[in-house]
DNA sequence: ATATTTATGATAGCTTTACTATTATAATAG
DNA sequence: CTATTATAATAGTAAAGCTATCATAAATAT
């Protein structure tokens, strides 16, 4: 029997909710297929609907357009990572364990099994590494509404803030502490494939998540002893 | 007598060296403007040569394409804080107060006087803010061509770097850590004003960014000692 | 001083991307 | 069985990104 779980995306993301339709999965799971392998740069929707035998404007009354695409799917990996996070924290009690369990999972992303088996999990992670920042980086319309897109990344920074504090009430930046976290499990992933000069991080695929889980833990134990 | 300093940029991101022009020179500094104003988003060519009172071809012959002036300009921009930094710790022997004083060159940016008095050094900053990591994140042809256009960044880094280890030889990670210190100064300015929930720094244009110097030393701090 | 090279301006045009509109057909709900 | 809704098929527009050509002005070489 599957167990399911709800992943949860913010609405202002979509037209009409891929998760609803076998049509809207299908985009989903072409759109991971060609952004990680052709990048953002290179990926539309005339691509997208002839990769998944579809039309143009079908994908548009998904989607207003391919950046909100993006946005969908980076909302939905940090929805996904937070569950995964609340299953590995829940029954530890010590504060400091919760911390090292929350950011193996932050570093190693999905790796358990899968709640959407057309979903996969690594190419979705490598398409966060190269685009999530970018896009949260671009201008959106308000202020307000960038809160609505990002509102699972802002979530998941605030449950990593609380277990910062709890580590350390004395700690002046908790909050900053944990996207700092987050961020450089992003960066030094990338910088270790890319411009390897930024980092002590090595590019050897079988290590390069623990070394920097390991980096990450030796940042964080000093500054919150 | 106007003291001259020569700032490098590295000739694979143009396509003629724009300083040795008046036309290149003038089109750094409408670049410069449109770009703080109207993001890379809507910034084009056409528009350029159309503000500047040019051609779409003159453009052309100086860049690429718009990408590879935005890296141009960060160039510039690492280049010429590199150089701030150089002043700021040359005859300073304390290890430490060397750190503390390219931190605060690193957050506040430039503000001494201007080497080339056609750039605009806040507006300038302001683009660095929102673009310069993005333009990094994106796909290069090569990994060795990355490391072309980025050299100035990488530069700086080294030479933060160097500083962090003689401040504490026993550090594991002082090139992650310089990174991760310009990396902040960027991210945590967004985050300000952008999406505050990820920071303790509050969006008060006055003392934003002694805020972020603040926040940076304790991390640093904690770090070293 | 004249010839030659080089930089820019003026103009045009091509290709691709982003997006919209219209109609027809298939699937589903009442 | 009708009404609604989703998708496919097709067409088309506007802008962005980029290239090409030629004329002219300025700089440089001879």
């Amino acid at each position: 029997m599957a167990i399911s779980i709800s992943i949860t995306v913010h609405p202002n993301t979509y037209l009409r909710d891929p998760m609803e339709t076998t049509l809207g999965k299908k985009m989903i799971k072409h759109s991971i297929d060609i952004l990680s392998e052709t990048g953002y740069h290179c990926f539309n929707f005339r691509n997208l609907a002839k990769d998944m035998q579809s039309t143009e404007a079908s994908v548009y009354r998904y989607f207003e357009n391919k950046h909100m695409l993006l946005v969908y799917l980076c909302s939905w990996y940090w929805d996904y990572l937070n569950y995964l996070i609340e299953i590995d924290t829940r029954n530890v009690t010590d504060p400091e364990l919760r911390l090292r369990n929350a950011i193996k999972t932050i570093v190693n992303g999905p790796s358990a099994p899968n709640p959407s088996d057309f979903i996969d999990q690594s190419k979705l992670h490598a398409i966060i590494v190269e685009h999530f920042f970018k896009a949260m980086f671009n201008k959106t319309t308000t202020v307000e509404e960038k809160e609505n897109l990002f509102a699972n990344y802002r979530n998941l920074n605030a449950n990593l803030t609380a277990i910062v504090k709890e580590c350390n009430p004395e700690f002046k930046y908790p909050c900053a502490m944990a996207s700092t976290i987050i961020k450089m499990s992003i960066d030094h992933s990338y910088y270790a494939d890319q411009i390897c000069s930024l980092t002590e991080i090595t590019n050897c695929i079988n290590t390069k998540k623990d070394q920097i889980e390991e980096m990450i833990n030796y940042f964080v134990q000093k500054l919150l002893s």
